[in-house]
DNA sequence: TCAGGTTTGGTACCTGGTACTAATCTCCCA
DNA sequence: TGGGAGATTAGTACCAGGTACCAAACCTGA
Protein backbone atom coordinates (compact mmCIF):
# COMPACT_ATOMS: atom_id res chain seq x y z
CA UNK A 1 0.00 0.00 0.00
CA UNK A 2 1.18 3.38 -1.00
CA UNK A 3 1.05 6.42 1.58
CA UNK A 4 -1.47 7.79 -0.12
CA UNK A 5 -4.17 6.23 2.01
CA UNK A 6 -5.09 7.21 5.60
CA UNK A 7 -6.70 4.90 8.03
CA UNK A 8 -10.48 4.91 8.05
CA UNK A 9 -10.29 6.50 11.52
CA UNK A 10 -8.33 9.20 9.87
CA UNK A 11 -10.91 9.84 6.98
CA UNK A 12 -13.91 9.50 9.30
CA UNK A 13 -12.28 12.49 11.56
CA UNK A 14 -10.84 14.23 8.45
CA UNK A 15 -14.82 13.46 7.24
CA UNK A 16 -16.27 15.41 10.43
CA UNK A 17 -14.35 17.97 9.89
CA UNK A 18 -15.03 19.04 6.73
CA UNK A 19 -18.98 18.36 7.36
CA UNK A 20 -18.57 20.59 10.62
CA UNK A 21 -17.26 23.82 8.57
CA UNK A 22 -19.48 23.15 5.42
CA UNK A 23 -22.81 21.34 6.59
CA UNK A 24 -23.44 21.47 2.77
CA UNK A 25 -21.39 19.03 1.23
CA UNK A 26 -23.42 16.05 -0.47
CA UNK A 27 -21.87 12.53 -0.38
CA UNK A 28 -20.90 13.03 -3.76
CA UNK A 29 -18.79 16.34 -2.85
CA UNK A 30 -16.84 14.37 0.07
CA UNK A 31 -16.43 11.41 -1.78
CA UNK A 32 -14.15 13.74 -3.92
CA UNK A 33 -12.25 15.57 -1.20
CA UNK A 34 -11.41 12.43 0.75
CA UNK A 35 -10.78 10.72 -2.50
CA UNK A 36 -12.61 7.70 -1.63
CA UNK A 37 -16.15 6.12 -3.70
CA UNK A 38 -19.53 7.46 -2.62
CA UNK A 39 -20.13 4.21 -0.71
CA UNK A 40 -17.47 4.81 1.20
CA UNK A 41 -18.76 7.92 2.46
CA UNK A 42 -21.90 6.30 2.65
CA UNK A 43 -20.77 3.57 5.41
CA UNK A 44 -18.64 6.34 7.42
CA UNK A 45 -21.56 8.52 7.99
CA UNK A 46 -23.48 5.54 8.75
CA UNK A 47 -20.65 4.03 11.24
CA UNK A 48 -20.80 8.02 12.41
CA UNK A 49 -24.68 8.72 13.00
CA UNK A 50 -24.46 11.21 10.49
CA UNK A 51 -27.59 12.02 8.72
CA UNK A 52 -27.83 12.96 5.12
CA UNK A 53 -27.35 16.31 4.11
CA UNK A 54 -30.87 17.28 3.26
CA UNK A 55 -31.71 16.10 7.16
CA UNK A 56 -28.74 18.18 7.85
CA UNK A 57 -29.82 21.22 6.10
CA UNK A 58 -33.50 20.93 6.96
CA UNK A 59 -32.65 20.59 11.13
CA UNK A 60 -30.84 24.05 10.41
CA UNK A 61 -33.58 25.71 8.31
CA UNK A 62 -36.16 24.37 11.01
CA UNK A 63 -33.80 25.76 14.03
CA UNK A 64 -32.98 28.92 12.53
CA UNK A 65 -36.74 29.89 11.48
CA UNK A 66 -37.46 30.22 15.03
CA UNK A 67 -34.27 31.83 16.28
CA UNK A 68 -32.98 34.05 13.64
CA UNK A 69 -36.53 35.45 14.32
CA UNK A 70 -35.72 35.82 17.56
CA UNK A 71 -32.36 37.96 17.93
CA UNK A 72 -30.63 38.14 14.90
CA UNK A 73 -31.73 39.12 11.18
CA UNK A 74 -35.08 40.11 13.38
CA UNK A 75 -34.79 43.76 15.54
CA UNK A 76 -37.49 41.74 18.25
CA UNK A 77 -36.27 39.54 21.23
CA UNK A 78 -38.94 38.55 23.14
CA UNK A 79 -42.68 37.99 22.62
CA UNK A 80 -45.04 41.20 23.05
CA UNK A 81 -47.79 40.69 25.09
CA UNK A 82 -48.96 43.88 26.04
CA UNK A 83 -47.89 47.01 24.56
CA UNK A 84 -49.43 50.74 24.85
CA UNK A 85 -47.16 52.87 23.14
CA UNK A 86 -45.84 55.70 25.03
CA UNK A 87 -46.54 53.92 28.16
CA UNK A 88 -45.82 50.76 29.17
CA UNK A 89 -45.10 47.04 27.70
CA UNK A 90 -44.49 43.67 28.26
CA UNK A 91 -42.58 40.64 26.48
CA UNK A 92 -41.73 37.56 27.30
CA UNK A 93 -38.98 35.42 26.15
CA UNK A 94 -38.90 31.26 26.37
CA UNK A 95 -35.12 30.38 27.20
CA UNK A 96 -34.23 27.70 24.87
CA UNK A 97 -31.19 25.94 24.80
CA UNK A 98 -29.79 27.63 22.04
CA UNK A 99 -29.93 30.79 23.94
CA UNK A 100 -27.90 29.64 27.13
CA UNK A 101 -23.96 29.28 27.24
CA UNK A 102 -23.12 25.87 26.45
CA UNK A 103 -21.38 24.80 29.49
CA UNK A 104 -23.89 25.90 31.98
CA UNK A 105 -26.88 26.19 30.46
CA UNK A 106 -27.38 29.75 31.89
CA UNK A 107 -28.72 32.17 29.65
CA UNK A 108 -26.49 34.46 27.58
CA UNK A 109 -26.80 38.02 29.36
CA UNK A 110 -27.40 39.23 25.76
CA UNK A 111 -30.63 37.90 25.09
CA UNK A 112 -32.18 40.05 28.37
CA UNK A 113 -29.87 42.88 27.60
CA UNK A 114 -31.68 42.28 23.98
CA UNK A 115 -35.27 41.51 25.33
CA UNK A 116 -34.97 44.87 27.44
CA UNK A 117 -33.41 46.86 24.55
CA UNK A 118 -36.78 45.71 22.08
CA UNK A 119 -39.39 46.55 24.77
CA UNK A 120 -37.85 50.03 25.50
CA UNK A 121 -37.14 50.97 21.85
CA UNK A 122 -40.85 49.56 20.69
CA UNK A 123 -42.57 51.60 23.21
CA UNK A 124 -41.59 54.84 22.01
CA UNK A 125 -44.16 56.00 19.08
CA UNK A 126 -41.83 56.77 16.59
CA UNK A 127 -39.98 54.51 13.61
CA UNK A 128 -36.90 55.71 14.24
CA UNK A 129 -35.55 54.87 17.42
CA UNK A 130 -32.04 54.50 19.11
CA UNK A 131 -30.99 53.57 22.16
CA UNK A 132 -28.38 56.47 23.98
CA UNK A 133 -27.46 54.96 27.08
CA UNK A 134 -28.51 51.99 29.04
CA UNK A 135 -27.35 50.91 32.45
CA UNK A 136 -28.23 47.00 33.26
CA UNK A 137 -27.84 44.81 35.97
CA UNK A 138 -28.05 41.14 36.09
CA UNK A 139 -29.34 40.07 39.50
CA UNK A 140 -29.88 36.32 38.91
CA UNK A 141 -29.10 33.78 36.28
CA UNK A 142 -31.60 32.61 34.17
CA UNK A 143 -31.66 28.83 33.15
CA UNK A 144 -32.89 27.11 29.92
CA UNK A 145 -36.68 26.36 30.21
CA UNK A 146 -37.73 29.35 32.17
CA UNK A 147 -39.69 32.66 31.01
CA UNK A 148 -38.51 35.89 31.54
CA UNK A 149 -41.35 38.60 31.60
CA UNK A 150 -39.99 42.10 31.12
CA UNK A 151 -42.10 44.96 31.59
CA UNK A 152 -41.09 48.54 30.62
CA UNK A 153 -42.38 52.44 31.28
CA UNK A 154 -41.47 55.26 30.46
CA UNK A 155 -40.50 57.53 33.15
CA UNK A 156 -39.46 60.70 31.42
CA UNK A 157 -39.42 62.52 28.51
CA UNK A 158 -37.61 65.38 27.12
CA UNK A 159 -38.00 66.41 23.86
CA UNK A 160 -36.72 63.40 22.03
CA UNK A 161 -35.21 61.87 24.89
CA UNK A 162 -37.20 59.11 26.63
CA UNK A 163 -35.88 57.47 30.13
CA UNK A 164 -37.40 53.62 29.95
CA UNK A 165 -37.25 51.44 33.00
CA UNK A 166 -37.30 47.78 32.32
CA UNK A 167 -37.43 44.85 34.91
CA UNK A 168 -37.28 41.11 33.98
CA UNK A 169 -38.85 38.49 35.93
CA UNK A 170 -39.21 34.82 36.37
CA UNK A 171 -42.07 34.50 38.14
CA UNK A 172 -41.99 36.60 41.23
CA UNK A 173 -38.02 36.61 40.86
CA UNK A 174 -36.01 39.95 39.59
CA UNK A 175 -33.59 38.58 37.19
CA UNK A 176 -32.74 41.68 35.25
CA UNK A 177 -33.12 45.52 35.40
CA UNK A 178 -32.06 48.19 32.92
CA UNK A 179 -32.39 51.82 32.81
CA UNK A 180 -32.38 53.07 28.82
CA UNK A 181 -31.67 56.40 27.48
CA UNK A 182 -33.85 56.16 23.98
CA UNK A 183 -33.78 58.68 21.25
CA UNK A 184 -36.20 59.50 18.96
CA UNK A 185 -34.64 59.87 15.36
CA UNK A 186 -37.47 60.79 12.92
CA UNK A 187 -36.30 64.24 12.50
CA UNK A 188 -32.29 64.17 12.25
CA UNK A 189 -32.35 60.26 10.03
CA UNK A 190 -34.49 61.77 7.40
CA UNK A 191 -31.41 63.77 6.06
CA UNK A 192 -29.05 60.31 6.21
CA UNK B 1 -69.94 25.22 -10.43
CA UNK B 2 -70.73 24.89 -6.80
CA UNK B 3 -69.40 27.31 -4.05
CA UNK B 4 -66.56 24.86 -2.46
CA UNK B 5 -63.71 25.47 -5.48
CA UNK B 6 -62.78 29.08 -4.88
CA UNK B 7 -60.70 31.48 -7.74
CA UNK B 8 -57.72 31.08 -8.78
CA UNK B 9 -56.42 34.23 -7.40
CA UNK B 10 -57.56 33.43 -3.69
CA UNK B 11 -56.31 30.06 -4.21
CA UNK B 12 -52.75 31.64 -5.13
CA UNK B 13 -53.09 34.17 -2.24
CA UNK B 14 -53.52 31.20 -0.08
CA UNK B 15 -50.95 29.47 -0.79
CA UNK B 16 -48.27 32.28 -1.01
CA UNK B 17 -50.05 33.09 3.17
CA UNK B 18 -49.19 29.13 3.64
CA UNK B 19 -45.75 28.87 2.36
CA UNK B 20 -45.61 31.83 5.14
CA UNK B 21 -45.76 30.69 8.25
CA UNK B 22 -44.06 26.83 7.57
CA UNK B 23 -42.19 27.12 4.24
CA UNK B 24 -41.08 23.99 4.92
CA UNK B 25 -44.76 22.56 2.99
CA UNK B 26 -44.34 20.01 -0.02
CA UNK B 27 -46.36 20.52 -2.63
CA UNK B 28 -48.48 17.18 -1.76
CA UNK B 29 -49.32 19.25 1.40
CA UNK B 30 -50.10 22.05 -0.34
CA UNK B 31 -52.25 19.96 -2.43
CA UNK B 32 -53.39 18.81 0.39
CA UNK B 33 -54.43 21.84 2.40
CA UNK B 34 -55.48 23.50 -0.39
CA UNK B 35 -57.95 20.85 -2.05
CA UNK B 36 -56.51 20.57 -5.41
CA UNK B 37 -54.05 18.34 -7.13
CA UNK B 38 -50.08 18.66 -7.28
CA UNK B 39 -50.13 19.85 -10.90
CA UNK B 40 -52.36 22.50 -9.93
CA UNK B 41 -49.92 23.53 -7.01
CA UNK B 42 -47.05 23.21 -9.06
CA UNK B 43 -48.46 25.68 -12.10
CA UNK B 44 -49.31 28.10 -9.38
CA UNK B 45 -45.93 28.08 -7.63
CA UNK B 46 -44.64 28.56 -11.29
CA UNK B 47 -46.77 31.45 -11.76
CA UNK B 48 -45.92 33.37 -8.36
CA UNK B 49 -41.81 32.79 -9.08
CA UNK B 50 -41.93 30.28 -5.58
CA UNK B 51 -39.19 27.81 -5.90
CA UNK B 52 -39.19 23.96 -4.28
CA UNK B 53 -39.76 23.38 -0.99
CA UNK B 54 -35.77 22.27 -1.09
CA UNK B 55 -34.62 25.48 -2.64
CA UNK B 56 -36.33 27.65 0.41
CA UNK B 57 -35.10 25.36 2.92
CA UNK B 58 -31.49 25.43 1.45
CA UNK B 59 -31.61 28.81 1.28
CA UNK B 60 -32.84 29.60 4.94
CA UNK B 61 -30.06 27.10 5.80
CA UNK B 62 -27.14 29.23 4.51
CA UNK B 63 -28.68 32.12 5.17
CA UNK B 64 -28.66 31.29 8.89
CA UNK B 65 -25.31 29.43 9.12
CA UNK B 66 -23.80 32.63 8.93
CA UNK B 67 -26.30 35.08 11.12
CA UNK B 68 -26.84 32.23 13.78
CA UNK B 69 -23.14 32.29 14.39
CA UNK B 70 -22.99 35.72 13.68
CA UNK B 71 -24.80 36.53 17.63
CA UNK B 72 -27.10 33.66 18.37
CA UNK B 73 -26.27 30.09 19.37
CA UNK B 74 -23.19 31.07 19.62
CA UNK B 75 -21.72 33.08 22.62
CA UNK B 76 -19.34 35.40 20.25
CA UNK B 77 -19.86 38.47 18.07
CA UNK B 78 -17.63 39.73 16.53
CA UNK B 79 -14.04 38.39 15.82
CA UNK B 80 -11.06 38.45 17.90
CA UNK B 81 -8.12 40.04 16.81
CA UNK B 82 -5.59 40.47 20.04
CA UNK B 83 -6.33 39.19 23.24
CA UNK B 84 -4.10 38.82 26.52
CA UNK B 85 -6.37 36.78 29.02
CA UNK B 86 -6.78 39.10 32.58
CA UNK B 87 -5.29 42.04 30.84
CA UNK B 88 -6.63 43.49 27.11
CA UNK B 89 -8.46 42.68 23.89
CA UNK B 90 -9.40 43.52 20.86
CA UNK B 91 -12.27 42.88 18.37
CA UNK B 92 -13.56 43.66 15.00
CA UNK B 93 -16.96 43.42 13.80
CA UNK B 94 -17.92 44.02 10.31
CA UNK B 95 -21.28 45.70 9.88
CA UNK B 96 -23.61 43.85 7.47
CA UNK B 97 -27.31 44.44 5.87
CA UNK B 98 -28.76 41.77 8.58
CA UNK B 99 -27.78 43.57 11.39
CA UNK B 100 -28.92 46.88 10.59
CA UNK B 101 -32.53 47.87 11.22
CA UNK B 102 -34.39 47.69 8.21
CA UNK B 103 -35.47 51.01 7.62
CA UNK B 104 -32.41 52.74 8.10
CA UNK B 105 -29.37 50.76 7.83
CA UNK B 106 -28.58 51.41 11.16
CA UNK B 107 -26.34 48.82 13.58
CA UNK B 108 -28.81 47.55 15.53
CA UNK B 109 -27.39 48.52 19.28
CA UNK B 110 -27.81 44.88 20.40
CA UNK B 111 -24.78 44.18 18.37
CA UNK B 112 -22.28 46.90 19.94
CA UNK B 113 -23.93 45.58 23.37
CA UNK B 114 -22.78 41.78 22.34
CA UNK B 115 -19.81 42.95 21.08
CA UNK B 116 -18.30 44.37 23.82
CA UNK B 117 -19.94 42.33 26.11
CA UNK B 118 -18.63 39.32 24.65
CA UNK B 119 -14.93 40.73 24.34
CA UNK B 120 -15.35 41.66 28.28
CA UNK B 121 -16.17 38.04 29.47
CA UNK B 122 -13.18 36.50 26.94
CA UNK B 123 -10.75 38.71 29.14
CA UNK B 124 -11.58 36.69 31.69
CA UNK B 125 -9.51 34.18 32.19
CA UNK B 126 -12.96 31.30 33.73
CA UNK B 127 -14.96 29.15 32.25
CA UNK B 128 -17.85 30.24 33.53
CA UNK B 129 -18.06 34.26 33.33
CA UNK B 130 -21.44 36.73 33.66
CA UNK B 131 -22.01 39.94 33.19
CA UNK B 132 -23.44 41.57 36.46
CA UNK B 133 -24.11 45.03 35.52
CA UNK B 134 -23.18 46.82 32.38
CA UNK B 135 -23.34 51.18 31.64
CA UNK B 136 -23.15 51.43 28.00
CA UNK B 137 -23.58 54.25 26.31
CA UNK B 138 -24.18 54.93 22.18
CA UNK B 139 -22.15 57.61 20.95
CA UNK B 140 -23.31 58.05 17.19
CA UNK B 141 -24.91 55.79 15.12
CA UNK B 142 -22.87 52.94 13.00
CA UNK B 143 -24.03 52.43 9.57
CA UNK B 144 -24.00 49.34 7.08
CA UNK B 145 -20.35 48.55 6.02
CA UNK B 146 -17.93 50.18 8.57
CA UNK B 147 -15.95 48.19 10.77
CA UNK B 148 -16.50 48.57 14.26
CA UNK B 149 -13.69 48.10 16.49
CA UNK B 150 -13.98 47.30 20.29
CA UNK B 151 -11.15 47.75 22.87
CA UNK B 152 -11.03 46.27 26.22
CA UNK B 153 -9.02 46.35 29.53
CA UNK B 154 -9.65 45.19 32.97
CA UNK B 155 -9.67 48.03 35.48
CA UNK B 156 -10.02 46.59 38.44
CA UNK B 157 -10.45 43.14 40.41
CA UNK B 158 -12.22 42.47 43.64
CA UNK B 159 -12.38 38.63 44.40
CA UNK B 160 -14.35 37.46 41.46
CA UNK B 161 -15.31 40.28 40.47
CA UNK B 162 -13.74 42.17 37.54
CA UNK B 163 -14.35 45.73 36.02
CA UNK B 164 -13.91 46.01 32.43
CA UNK B 165 -13.97 48.77 30.23
CA UNK B 166 -14.60 48.85 26.60
CA UNK B 167 -14.41 51.18 23.65
CA UNK B 168 -15.75 50.86 20.41
CA UNK B 169 -14.68 52.89 17.35
CA UNK B 170 -15.12 53.13 13.63
CA UNK B 171 -12.26 53.71 12.55
CA UNK B 172 -10.89 56.90 14.74
CA UNK B 173 -14.54 57.54 15.84
CA UNK B 174 -15.68 56.98 19.05
CA UNK B 175 -19.21 55.24 18.91
CA UNK B 176 -19.88 53.44 22.15
CA UNK B 177 -18.19 53.30 25.86
CA UNK B 178 -19.26 50.32 28.13
CA UNK B 179 -17.98 49.40 31.59
CA UNK B 180 -19.06 45.87 32.76
CA UNK B 181 -18.63 44.36 35.66
CA UNK B 182 -18.49 40.68 35.13
CA UNK B 183 -18.29 37.95 38.12
CA UNK B 184 -16.36 34.46 38.31
CA UNK B 185 -18.82 32.09 38.47
CA UNK B 186 -16.49 28.85 38.60
CA UNK B 187 -17.24 28.30 41.82
CA UNK B 188 -20.99 29.10 42.03
CA UNK B 189 -21.58 27.23 39.48
CA UNK B 190 -20.25 24.13 39.74
CA UNK B 191 -23.04 23.51 42.50
CA UNK B 192 -25.71 23.59 39.73
C1' DT C 1 -2.11 -18.60 2.38
C1' DC C 2 -6.27 -17.48 4.04
C1' DA C 3 -9.80 -15.28 7.16
C1' DG C 4 -11.59 -10.75 8.21
C1' DG C 5 -12.23 -6.17 7.76
C1' DT C 6 -12.39 -2.46 4.11
C1' DT C 7 -13.68 -0.68 -0.06
C1' DT C 8 -16.14 -0.57 -4.23
C1' DG C 9 -19.79 -1.52 -7.63
C1' DG C 10 -24.33 -2.27 -8.73
C1' DT C 11 -29.30 -2.62 -8.25
C1' DA C 12 -33.95 -1.47 -6.62
C1' DC C 13 -36.41 1.94 -4.40
C1' DC C 14 -37.71 6.58 -2.17
C1' DT C 15 -38.92 11.77 -2.00
C1' DG C 16 -39.69 15.91 -4.00
C1' DG C 17 -39.29 17.75 -7.38
C1' DT C 18 -38.77 19.66 -13.24
C1' DA C 19 -40.53 19.63 -17.83
C1' DC C 20 -43.65 18.35 -20.94
C1' DT C 21 -47.95 16.42 -23.27
C1' DA C 22 -52.58 15.27 -23.33
C1' DA C 23 -57.13 14.83 -21.66
C1' DT C 24 -60.95 16.68 -19.20
C1' DC C 25 -63.77 20.12 -16.96
C1' DT C 26 -66.17 24.48 -16.81
C1' DC C 27 -67.80 28.57 -18.16
C1' DC C 28 -69.17 32.01 -21.30
C1' DC C 29 -70.67 33.76 -25.57
C1' DA C 30 -72.60 33.71 -30.15
C1' DT D 1 -76.87 24.40 -29.02
C1' DG D 2 -72.20 24.22 -30.04
C1' DG D 3 -67.54 26.00 -29.86
C1' DG D 4 -63.55 27.98 -27.78
C1' DA D 5 -60.56 29.35 -23.98
C1' DG D 6 -58.84 29.03 -19.58
C1' DA D 7 -58.28 26.04 -15.52
C1' DT D 8 -57.43 21.72 -13.81
C1' DT D 9 -55.84 17.11 -13.69
C1' DA D 10 -53.44 12.86 -15.32
C1' DG D 11 -49.53 10.77 -16.85
C1' DT D 12 -44.80 10.12 -18.43
C1' DA D 13 -39.74 10.66 -18.53
C1' DC D 14 -36.10 12.38 -15.98
C1' DC D 15 -33.16 14.36 -12.05
C1' DA D 16 -30.58 14.81 -7.33
C1' DG D 17 -29.49 12.86 -3.33
C1' DG D 18 -30.21 9.83 -1.00
C1' DT D 19 -31.57 4.44 1.69
C1' DA D 20 -30.99 -0.49 1.85
C1' DC D 21 -28.99 -4.34 0.41
C1' DC D 22 -25.89 -7.74 -1.94
C1' DA D 23 -21.76 -9.32 -4.13
C1' DA D 24 -17.15 -8.83 -5.69
C1' DA D 25 -12.55 -7.17 -5.12
C1' DC D 26 -8.94 -5.53 -2.27
C1' DC D 27 -5.62 -5.25 1.58
C1' DT D 28 -3.39 -6.95 5.59
C1' DG D 29 -1.74 -9.29 9.37
C1' DA D 30 -1.13 -13.71 11.67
Amino acid sequence: MIYVSQTKSDRQGSLVRHLEDNPFLTDDDLAQVLGVSIQTVRLDRAELDIPEMRSRITKMARESYQELRAIAGSEIVGELVDLVVGQRGMSMLEVTEDMTLQKTRVLNGQYLFAQANTLAVGLIDSNVTLTGTARVSYKRPVLEGEKVVARAIITAKKGNKYMVRVSSQVKDELVFTGKFLVFDLSEEVKQL
